[in-house]
DNA sequence: CCCGATCAGTCTACGGTGTAGACCATCAGT
DNA sequence: ACTGATGGTCTACACCGTAGACTGATCGGG
């Protein structure tokens, strides 16, 4: 079988968003998946020539949830836009957020954002052979601080900023440990995601200015 | 079975990063690693809690490679460092990277390192307040990086940038076919990531002058 | 010298996984 | 009426993580 249907592809997409809402990543499995639309897991194979490419599709169907920005609005607005739009997707979706990290981001989705992204730096002024570099880092820089927030990789664990630090003997950590009101406090992400956002603006502009 | 031994530990993470280097990470399971041990798979779980457990040590294994900055050295030159020392155990060990974006880096290996940019950040005149967000960002910043040129590498065979171009009409991609020379260069990753490293600096310098 | 404890590792088995390969029912078009 | 595609099934294989129960060796005290 050389070609691939589509006509239930989006049905699929649904059925395994729910199951990674539900049960999260792990519980994906082509059973799973198959056993929700009432299916074989083999029939899914008709669609998707492998878990790796339904996976794959999975993220490329959150890429498109991301709303476009207004065709021709300010540079910064359309980075704010794009920023926002892609937090809020995570939110949606927390527990898929760690394939946006995982896989490459190649489907027609993420091209259509990465576009815009290119074309807000265009007309920032950035020189042109500066955009795609920067393009990867803003992106990774959103997707980072997203992922931190939503499932992860430095703050959240079983364990507590307080029971962290203490892995090592303070003296080993003087870092951490002139921080340590700083550290336990709450943090407020929203305010984070900003600085994040206005940091980003800065290296733009220091890239404008050349 | 509470406590957990820990003379061979070293070996089986060796033993691991091995089979990782060798057939990629998905390649890692606990009979494969005990096998090249001359084990029996539950003789790992002497060792390790779970899979999970032993993931987490690997990763925590390949932060402690990365070298210390000397102890007072100048804000940047211990970021330089640390940032070039990532990248280096990256270069070392480039399959295992998705586990450092994955799992939460929680290790003692990771907090010494942590510190390090925390107190960084702090003689370099950074408020207090501001030093988790920017170092979490930094972070993000250097494993972006690394991430994209080391699976840049790894996908430029399957995928070339024009043919990734071609799944749309360029119509809708113009920020892409405006660049389209500068896209289908070959990335100088040496020069992107002193670049990448300059753009860090303007950061934390424009929180600095607040 | 023996006893109990601890250690290092084994064996078996259960309930999962992705997917190759062969198969079949339905239907549209010639 | 035959053909070929479509959409799905069934079976089977090789592999996975790990719970549970076990064995044999080593060793510190009594």
């Amino acid at each position: 079988m050389r070609k691939l249907k589509d006509a239930r592809r989006p049905e699929i997409l649904d059925a395994t968003l729910e199951i990674v809402a539900e049960r999260g990543l792990d519980a994906i499995s082509m059973r799973s998946v198959a056993q929700r639309l009432g299916l074989t897991p083999m029939a899914l194979y008709g669609y998707f020539r492998s878990k790796e490419e339904l996976l794959d599709a999975v993220l490329g169907r959150l890429l498109t949830e991301v709303p476009l920005p207004p065709e021709g609005a300010p540079w910064r607005e359309v980075l704010t836009h794009l920023a926002y739009g892609m937090r809020a997707v995570a939110q949606r979706h927390p527990t898929v957020l760690p394939l946006v990290l995982t896989r490459p981001g190649i489907s027609p989705g993420a091209l259509r954002l990465i576009d815009r992204i290119y074309q807000a730096l265009l007309t920032a002024g950035v020189p042109p052979g500066e955009v795609p570099r920067l393009e990867r880092s803003l992106s990774t820089f959103v997707i980072g601080h997203v992922l931190s927030e939503v499932s992860g990789r430095f703050s959240l664990g079983t364990l507590d900023p307080s029971a962290r630090r203490a892995q090592l003997p303070p003296e080993e950590l003087p870092g951490h440990d002139a921080l340590a009101a700083v550290l336990d406090g709450p943090v407020d992400s929203e305010a984070e995601f900003r600085a994040n956002l206005d940091d980003v603006f800065v290296m733009v502009e220091s890239r404008v200015a050349r």
